[in-house]
DNA sequence: CTATTTGCAAAAGGTTTGCAGATTG
DNA sequence: CAATCTGCAAACCTTTTGCAAATAG
């Protein structure tokens, strides 16, 4: 459902972008893959920092940026006013939570299926698809 | 397919929401209504202060937020960081640019019934789902 | 008459930018 | 070595907040 990347890997996948390989975006890189949540530039920048101190806000924000412009990564933009960024870029959907600032993977291959066959069957005009989310919306109860 | 109201339509539907009638959230409210995009807050308030010069911006964000925790609009999120709001509460799915800010509408019913079904007929273990956006990435092409 | 809303301006909060120094290829 | 990237801080821009005056019910 889910690759999981080695250091290698992650320097491969720099590279095929053009992007340089720095420390600081093998760590960025390597902490999002690894969330399981969909962590904002804040919440990255404040696991990272704790093992490396060195690192600046800035950069956390700049590298995002520069991964997802080369495709890397996806945002996903949930109730409160920050962007949450999404390392896997399989077609999933995302339960946005309206109670809470959650937002949680729901990976449903029928669901994906049935958008997928029907956006294949069916243009748009003047319009090229390219990639599609969808959200679901609702109180998380337990 | 979209539903025009007039003034005093605007006034019921505000007193159904017990938000006090005045003469901005009617201005505001008819705006959304009448818009064909889908503005920002800057962008209703640059529209109407044209002819309500004593319209502040502060009031617009306020009146939207009322609207939206009221339940009287939707807010959108496109590729640029600024909240678009959506009168429209109908079932759409939304075609989002990526070469510009544009935000068009896309109805399509047999998508909508499609996804209502679907969900009507599967249960998500812990959420009770109430809303659900579908939004659609591409270059607009013409 | 009381509660709510407006307008204004200041503050907040997330994100971007500029630049000198460090690092990569 | 040339181009790119980092760290830092300041700037930016959208949105929120506080408060006195105005307005709605």
């Amino acid at each position: 459902m889910f690759t999981q990347f080695s250091i290698d890997q992650i320097k491969d996948l720099l590279k095929e972008k053009n992007l340089r390989v720095t420390y600081q975006r093998i760590l960025i890189f390597h902490e999002l893959y690894t969330s399981k949540e969909h962590p904002t530039a804040e919440m990255i920048y404040g696991i990272l920092k704790i093992d490396h101190p060195m690192l600046s806000l800035g950069t956390v924000y700049k590298t995002l940026d520069r991964f997802y412009k080369s495709g890397l990564i996806r945002k996903i933009k949930g109730n409160d006013a920050i962007v949450h960024y999404d390392a896997d870029l399989n077609i999933h959907t995302h339960i946005i939570s309206t109670n809470s600032n959650h937002i949680i993977d729901y990976h449903n291959e029928e669901l994906n299926l049935l958008l997928v066959e029907y956006f294949k069957s069916k243009q748009i005009e003047n319009f090229k698809i390219t990639d599609f989310e969808l959200n679901l919306f609702g109180e998380i109860v337990n």
